[in-house]
DNA sequence: CGCATAGTTGACTACGCTCAACCCTGGTGG
DNA sequence: CCACCAGGGTTGAGCGTAGTCAACTATGCG
């Protein structure tokens, strides 16, 4: 996530640099509300915010930000935000008003590239999330969500609560629950506090690959 | 989704054009397989594709691209195709040279301003459909993804197959069938053929706006 | 030490999936 | 003009499983 290529705020113009503003927001702070007119893109300096729209009778959650990434891209091109984002915890973000960051865009094609290169990590991400949701079974959403977390090793440490787990996976928090402690009672994966261990028998079998 | 602002082959400058090559495909035939090296990027002139994914014991659907779309610029920036397109009907597709497109970005900032909207536009629909396959009763499901297509008017005309919608909304088609029988019943829409008509009364109740 | 929150486990319910039969539509050929 | 056929669409019955509510435990922070 913490790529050479993400876009950060240093690598802006200083320009653009000049317009940004720094806010601080408190656990489950909302930072900014679906409909309102779209102003600015953000950056997270410090915690996670939790992008999610509100239809009647119930929140939807999207998917999460953290620390080091950016977000709100699409609203470059549209006049309201698509859905509300507010802090998990206590978060620091940069906004990035909409129409300088536009300017930028046009006088700088490297800064274009940067751009386009997030959004297209973004969009991945939320594809993934998308083909996770469209499984049934948690059981399968469960093993393909930690297969993709696997990136090398057999070991994957969760650094969010699980109940932020199950709600990236669409799940209420005690069918994950439980579908942890399937797992490991079938020996599948082996737990210590947030961290889980795939076992040998299951990575020789499902290999590493993702698909 | 012909706006005029969007990504149409036309507006490619030449060198590009030289460059592109298409290619006709028959229902089902696979353009191309996730895992495989990018090449190149897609516009669709005609027809409609599958964008799934194979995992193991079962196809997951994430979305169809139409006519008019283009699809695959994730790909500028990734080694291999994230997910497997299939044609669901005979169609044409224009494929672009991944390098090429890289090439011409860097030259024209104007290029690249019509390519960010396209992706952001991309985005905006795919974080739709999380949204929808996000809620878990299907009745909601059905009624909020018809509520999105209730652009203007009262009046929806499906352009696919029943069995299409279903899959993008993540159902089996049974269950969309009842569902939508369910409503008519209770008198939320009104249904001929592929059309289908919200009733008065709903539409009072819960406007026309998105959220 | 105690409180608040996260996580776990159990029992019950509800609803979406599956399989199967049937209907309806549009296209084809006799 | 009708008979036939194939595909999508509809409806029914039964099952499995994820959701919900609830009680309880574990964990972390003041």
């Amino acid at each position: 996530m913490n790529a050479i290529d993400s876009l950060t705020p240093e690598q802006l113009p200083p320009s653009l640099q000049a317009m940004m503003s720094r806010q601080t927001l408190s656990p489950g702070q909302i930072l900014l509300q679906q409909g309102e007119p779209a102003k600015a893109v953000f950056f997270v300096e410090l915690g996670r915010l939790r992008l999610a729209s509100f239809t009647e009778q119930q929140v939807i959650n999207h998917y999460f930000v953290e620390a080091g990434e950016s977000f709100g891209e699409t609203n470059l091109f549209s006049e309201t935000y698509s859905c509300s984002a507010i802090a998990t915890m206590t978060s620091r973000v940069i906004a990035i008003p909409k129409q300088s960051f536009l300017e930028a865009l046009g006088q700088s094609p490297g800064l274009a590239a940067v751009v386009m290169q997030q959004m297209a990590r973004q969009f991945r991400l939320v594809k993934t999330l998308l083909e996770l949701r469209s499984l049934r079974s948690a059981r399968d959403r469960v093993t393909r969500y930690l297969q993709l977390k696997l990136a090398a090793g057999s070991t994957i440490n969760l650094d969010k609560p699980l109940k932020d787990v199950a709600s990236e996976l669409g799940l209420a928090p005690e069918v994950l629950s439980r579908t942890l402690a399937r797992l490991e009672q079938e020996g599948t994966i082996s737990r210590d506090r947030k961290s889980i261990t795939f076992s040998e028998a299951w990575l020789e079998v499902n290999g590493n690959g993702h698909g």
